[in-house]
DNA sequence: CCCCTTTTCAAACACTCGTTTGACTCTTTC
DNA sequence: GAAAGAGTCAAACGAGTGTTTGAAAAGGGG
């Protein structure tokens, strides 16, 4: 619904439509800044309106970026599906593949359509209030998801050691978001082209499928007594 | 030189010493909220100290920021030292554990010697100015060491493979400190007492020893050409 | 004694933030 | 043409921020 109710606009040259202009460029500023960190002021600047537009329009600050978050949704589960082609009886690393490479690409990826990837992202690391309402329709069927598949590449494996598994994953995918400018900065022969993501996300499905047989096979054998030196009484295996 | 130059303090019972208390609360807040978020009411509130005590101590906020970050940075070098007795010559696993359960401690440790870590770690995800003083003299020197580790763990692994090894390293460690509010309402189950790190640090340890073997051997195996569906021209084996 | 330095304090300054106001333009409807 | 509504705009408001000011307190040295 672009066209409001049955006016047309003020000025039919310039293409009102100040409601959307303020969609795109709020959510460019949330993504790159976080919501506290952005302004109001310069959203409207990036998108040629008048600050009380947001007031209008939305309410307040708050209104915009829940508007913001909802409308890029739609447009980023668009372009980058949940599950990104792969069907769910496609074998397990196939479809764990599959998630590290949506997850990287809904971030990383230069297109637009990444926006939503980089508001979940600084949601994670910065909750605001809209996280009550994301929580259980976004970030906790992801969450299910990638343990359901890790318990097949793992079959053995305990609840914890799954659960710390997924933040495992995560905790690689995120990083390269989070900490893009240091990495940068670190080793500037890491770059974020297409290429490069999928690249990327190969090596973290290769190091994750690693990780878990780890965790299965070697766990009790070996670096059980040759890691810890003092023995807490606790670690027992949850297998 | 916590005493001045010859004067007493003007209330010896309330034991002046405002620059320490000072130090002290930056600490916290800087650790909790971030440079930017911070801010230097809160601070001196919970330092019991005039506003005006940061500009006569420390010039300006980033003045007590950097203070804040070279006083934590010995506390914590202090507690938790590079190496938590690991020695050079001890297995590479066991280093790669030592440093693992070192950086968790640093981060999520409850002591108050952890503030330097929480700090490096906001300031990797958000860097200020005194980034480019750190980096050379903490960053750096941390990640050539793990580096150096995980190249003893997979001999014949090449520059990008060990790069990224050790960025799926770190970010491990770090979501468990950005993504902690989550986590914790995410997975109730997991709690950061200090068996917990002790557990986390195990299983990052082992995750990412077999990440590791995973890279070095399956690499060209299996998973090459069963994950990728277009295989991009790019991603040539780098060992 | 007065002068000097060090340290503290309440108050204000200059700025930015999100938000609000009231008038204004333009279109539609009667 | 008049009334009403939709949308925009410059300007201001009030609350926050980091920073600065100028005076006052307190002790040491001449």
């Amino acid at each position: 619904m672009p066209r409001k109710q049955r006016n047309a606009p003020p000025d039919p040259e310039h293409r009102d439509r100040t409601r959307e202009r303020l969609l795109r460029a709020g959510g460019e500023v949330f993504a790159d800044d976080g919501f506290r960190a952005a302004t109001v002021r310069r959203i409207c600047a990036k998108a040629d309106a008048n600050v009380s537009a947001v007031k209008y329009h939305f309410g307040d600050k708050a209104g915009l970026y829940t508007a913001v978050l909802e409308h890029s949704l739609s447009a980023s589960l668009e372009k980058y599906p949940p599950d990104l082609g792969v069907l769910p009886h496609d074998s397990p690393r196939k479809r764990l593949h599959a998630f590290v490479r949506s997850f990287l690409l809904r971030m990383l990826a230069e297109d637009r359509c990444a926006l939503y990837g980089r508001l979940m992202a600084r949601e994670i690391a910065e909750p605001t209030t809209a996280f009550d309402r994301i929580c259980p329709v976004i970030i906790r069927p992801q969450f299910e998801r990638l343990i359901s598949v890790l318990r097949e590449l793992a079959p053995g494996a305990g609840d914890r050691m799954l659960r710390q598994s997924v933040m495992s994953v995560i905790g690689q995918c995120l990083h390269h978001f989070h900490a893009g400018p240091i990495i940068r900065r670190l080793t500037p022969e890491q770059t974020y082209g297409a290429e490069d993501i999928e690249q990327l996300a190969d090596h973290i499905t290769r190091f994750s499928l690693g990780g878990l047989i780890g965790l299965s096979t070697a766990g009790a054998a070996e670096s059980r007594h040759d890691l810890r030196k003092k023995t807490y009484k606790s670690v027992s295996r949850d297998t």
